[in-house]
DNA sequence: CGCCGTGTTGAAATACATCAACAGGAGTGG
DNA sequence: CCACTCCTGTTGATGTATTTCAACACGGCG
């Protein structure tokens, strides 16, 4: 049997936790089949849309964020591919918040009947769409305590810290670091900090031979010292996976 | 037919948004069969704990919060009469954070057995337990939003105007205020500031006449100068509840 | 009585924001 | 090809929000 996802992120993903039968693969497979291109800026969801598709990132960066009144802007995540787009506000009538592809993206749109669909035919891969969703949650609690109690360089360091895990687990990042196409504003609206600062942080950082963040690329040049001082746990984002089977 | 759980805060709750049906009714008073006392202070549910049972809150408050390794804490949610806790952890194996007691609480603890159970006799009870979650999510984001990007005395002000609008859909406030058993500690640690600041912010509250907070009561002496200050939007904890049929 | 938790206030220190200016590259239109 | 703008990154100077340290008041409770 053809396995045409395997080289797709969710399924690396999900792979590292599970072994995936070849059913499993082949309802992932289904799942991927309505694919396509989003260019950077234009909002994918947006808060108050009803009804929205449910998305499967394949390649590229997008964000979640919410609008102030006052223009200001928070972003609660960054998309990576194998990661869902939109799965938080299923239950809800309408999303509560927007999502924008940060780069150009590619993204498989799962309508809600394929998703029923899949549920039916695997509800081992339903359990891992569950598990999906409380890891989601579970990051942004950690962005509530990053942002709550954590001084800017800590962190900073712990968002890049986590950025780079997830990206470890989809084959996009290594111990060295991985590629990164967040500017200091993007990076500024996800830590609650002025783009300003965020520069200063970075720049302390790497004068401290911490880590180096330039020319669109993130290197660990000291990832244990980097891990002590934003006091890093991967514990959150680990948690042993979809118990599938 | 009798309504033992028709005073239940969480009934009440659930009343606001749809009509319950009598079958709605017996399976909700079936949860809350093994009611227990917990006292102050003493965690519930700790991180790592693995199993752990879920409570449905009948009366007094609780905290859920993570400590971070230098000893400060961040608090994610109060839990008020109606709330369920440690719904959110259950997907995963352990618990994702700690639930503290804030006063003597009164609680009904739900197996896992019974949870089941209820999805089983009540589609609809099923789906209004997801909507609880997907409430209790959509809090945090606006928490995570609240510490990035608002200044301490909005922040403070948008925190107790989202506990009082909670606490009117269980009946345990008005426009006029609410009892509110939290210390300044607490509620530093839930808005992600010192307790002096917290005291200051108070101050300021009071003295511009929005807001008086003393004696364990919350009184808004300018409720919409407040939500004015605060761009206090309710539409995140109403989302028109869950559709239960 | 002494102790502890909570609230309150002042003064000093610090982290971060804001304002302002400039540099470089990428696109764009002449 | 150049001039131009826009976006991003960078740095300095200054202002402000918030923290920290310290002290004291008050009530409850041993």
């Amino acid at each position: 049997m053809a396995t045409p996802t395997q080289g797709c992120p969710l399924t690396r993903k999900l792979g590292n936790f599970t072994a995936l039968t070849g059913s499993d693969l082949a309802v992932l497979a289904d799942l991927h089949t309505r694919r396509r291109t989003y260019p950077a800026g234009a909002d994918m969801i947006f808060e108050g849309q009803a009804k929205h598709p449910v998305y499967i990132l394949c390649d590229g960066w997008a964000s979640s964020y919410k609008l102030l009144p006052d223009g200001t802007r928070q972003i609660l995540d960054f998309q990576i591919p194998g990661d869902f787009i939109g799965l938080s506000s299923m239950l809800f009538q309408t999303a509560d918040h927007n999502i924008e592809p940060v780069t150009q993206v590619e993204a498989a749109e799962i309508v809600a009947s394929d998703l029923t669909d899949c549920f039916i035919r695997s509800p081992q891969l339903a359990t891992a769409v569950l598990w999906a969703a409380a890891r989601d949650q579970a990051m942004v609690v950690e962005h509530l305590i990053n942002i709550g109690r954590r001084d800017a360089l800590r962190r900073t360091a712990h968002f890049l810290l986590e950025l780079g895990a997830r990206l470890m687990l989809v084959g996009l990042g290594t111990r060295e670091g991985y590629d990164c196409p967040l500017s200091q504003y993007l990076l500024s609206d996800a830590l609650g900090l002025s783009a300003v600062h965020v520069n200063r942080v970075l720049r302390q950082l790497r004068e401290e031979g911490l880590l180096t963040f330039r020319d669109g690329r993130v290197v660990f040049d000291d990832l244990d010292g980097l891990i002590e001082l934003a006091e890093f746990d991967i514990a959150y984002l680990d948690h042993s996976g979809p118990r599938l089977r």
